[in-house]
RNA sequence: CGGAGUGUGGCUCAGUCUGGUAGAGCACCGCGUUCGGGACGCGGGGGUCGCAGGUUCGAAUCCUGCCACUCCGACCA
């Protein structure tokens, strides 16, 4: 992409009403547009990363076995009366009234509308394992939203729901996703802890939270440090043997949230020099609740004696447009974003120091065009600002690679090389630079 | 939902107390000089001061109501 084509509106000034980090940078960087409050337009450059995070989360999914479907964004009340939660979940709920007087809700989750499909469809346990996921918008009408992305009230989740015939299936099922959920987290860069949780109003009583650490976190938690050593499975992990080792591991040592920390348990079961308390952001929950929605909708399947059984379920969620928030919160310096490369919106930048010379342009365009063959996604900056603005904006939104080429280097035969993470620049010919960023 | 605030050009803000016909910096447009870490000069465009009533000769400024947004707390992916 070249910048002059593009649609990149970069604040130089703190827009008042950003307190965090993320949602300063999301702001800044011109990711993003408020419209109201917790509501939010994504901007090209946000657009892209918030597709990078969904992509990655859709992938080690289907790698764990689940199956990709689109619920719509508006549910009919009466499916969820069918649970009895539409009493239940108050005004957090956005609750619509059509033309003819219908009452329907912007759906804050999905476990009634899943289970609908799913009982239409499966009758016997022979069908059974089954998964279905979505990635699609949910509203709840927070009371205050705030913190940009990380608490808005529409916001972008992907969520699972698995059904099994028994409660020992139903437990691998779980297994699976909190796997699948340890590699997509890991995937994108962050180190997300797996803590004991409250099931809160989704109800059951198996539940796990993913907790980004963050200096910035909306909670403090309380880990046994070991916890960060942790291996997570590889790319030839394989879905279908055992988990219960893997999830064992992680479910050993101690991390609790503040809402179920137990001073007395942490000490006795941590010593001092593994005692990590920090501040985290939940990124992903996962749920096991039985037959708590199976049973009350009539989502049953026949058994293998021929009798018919409300299934076993569980619940997975991955906040996808809270973790672009939690990735700068979990990656940044002063002068702003520093995108893992994994979720980068553009794989490097390169900066026309001088557009017009036919040198430097000569130059860009070779570096374009190699970086594009190679997939690198490059972002050229072709315009007439002036070198500081350039490196300023560079900075902020904050690609891995900076590729810097002016007409004093070209003259010498070279350019210069800077990785955003660490600040390091080399000064080198073009195509060796090249080379390190293609790798 | 309790408490505290804020709404003035795209952004950050001054002006409001003490009423007199709207300002600064940045951004934007034109010309020129510049150009390796957010340039400079000259000229220029852009605002029914959140909305609606009221008081007044006159309201950004005073009064009433409403709306929106932000922050602290309680609650949630």
């Amino acid at each position: 992409m070249r910048l002059s084509r593009y649609f990149l509106p970069v604040l130089k000034q703190n827009p008042a009403e950003a307190q965090i980090t993320s949602h300063r940078l999301m702001l800044r960087a011109g990711m993003l547009r408020q419209e109201a409050a917790g509501i939010y337009a994504w901007l090209p450059l946000g657009l892209r990363v918030l597709k990078k995070v969904e992509q990655i989360v859709r992938e080690e999914m289907d790698r764990a076995g689940a199956v990709e479907v689109l619920m719509p964004t508006l549910q009919l009340a009466d499916l969820w009366r069918e649970s009895g939660r539409y009493d239940d979940y108050g005004a957090e709920m956005l609750r619509i009234t059509d033309r003819h007087d219908r009452e329907l809700l912007y759906g804050p989750t999905n476990e009634e509308m899943i289970t609908e499909i799913f009982r239409a469809y499966v009758k016997s346990y022979r069908e059974l394992p089954k998964n279905l996921y979505h990635i699609q918008w949910k509203f709840r009408d927070e009371q205050r939203p705030r913190f940009g992305v990380m608490r808005g009230r529409e916001f972008l989740m992907k969520d699972a729901y698995s059904f099994d015939i028994d409660e020992d299936r139903a437990k691998a099922a779980y297994n699976r996703m909190f796997v699948a959920y340890l590699r997509a987290f890991k995937r994108m860069g962050l180190q997300a802890v797996p803590m004991r949780a409250e099931t809160g109003p989704i109800g059951g009583d198996l539940s796990h939270e993913f907790i980004v650490l963050a200096q910035t976190g909306e909670s403090a938690v309380f880990l046994d440090r070991r916890m960060l050593d942790l291996p997570v499975p590889g790319d030839d992990v394989d879905y279908f043997t055992d988990l219960s080792g893997v999830v064992a591991d992680w479910t050993t040592l101690y991390a609790a949230t503040e809402d179920v920390h137990d001073a007395a348990r942490y000490e006795a079961e941590t010593v001092p020099e593994d005692r990590l308390t920090a501040r985290g952001i939940e990124v992903g929950q996962t749920f096991f609740f039985g037959d708590k929605y199976s049973k009350p909708m009539k989502a049953t399947v026949s058994g293998p004696d021929g009798v018919d059984v409300a299934v076993q379920m569980g619940s997975y969620g991955v906040g996808v447009s809270r973790l672009v928030g939690a990735l700068i919160e979990a990656s940044h310096d002063d002068a702003g974003i520093i995108w893992p490369e994994a979720v980068a919106p553009f794989g490097v930048g390169i900066i026309s120091l001088r557009p017009g010379d036919a040198a430097v342009d000569a130059a860009c365009e070779t570096a374009y065009a190699a970086l594009t063959s190679a997939g690198k996604e490059p972002l050229l900056d072709d315009s007439d600002d002036r070198p500081g603005g350039k490196f300023a904006t560079m900075d902020l939104v904050g690609l891995p690679w900076q590729l810097i080429i002016g007409p004093r280097g070209l003259a010498g035969g070279t350019v210069e090389l800077k990785r955003r993470a660490t600040g390091e620049r080399q000064t080198l010919s073009l195509d060796d630079a090249l080379a390190a960023i293609v790798g």
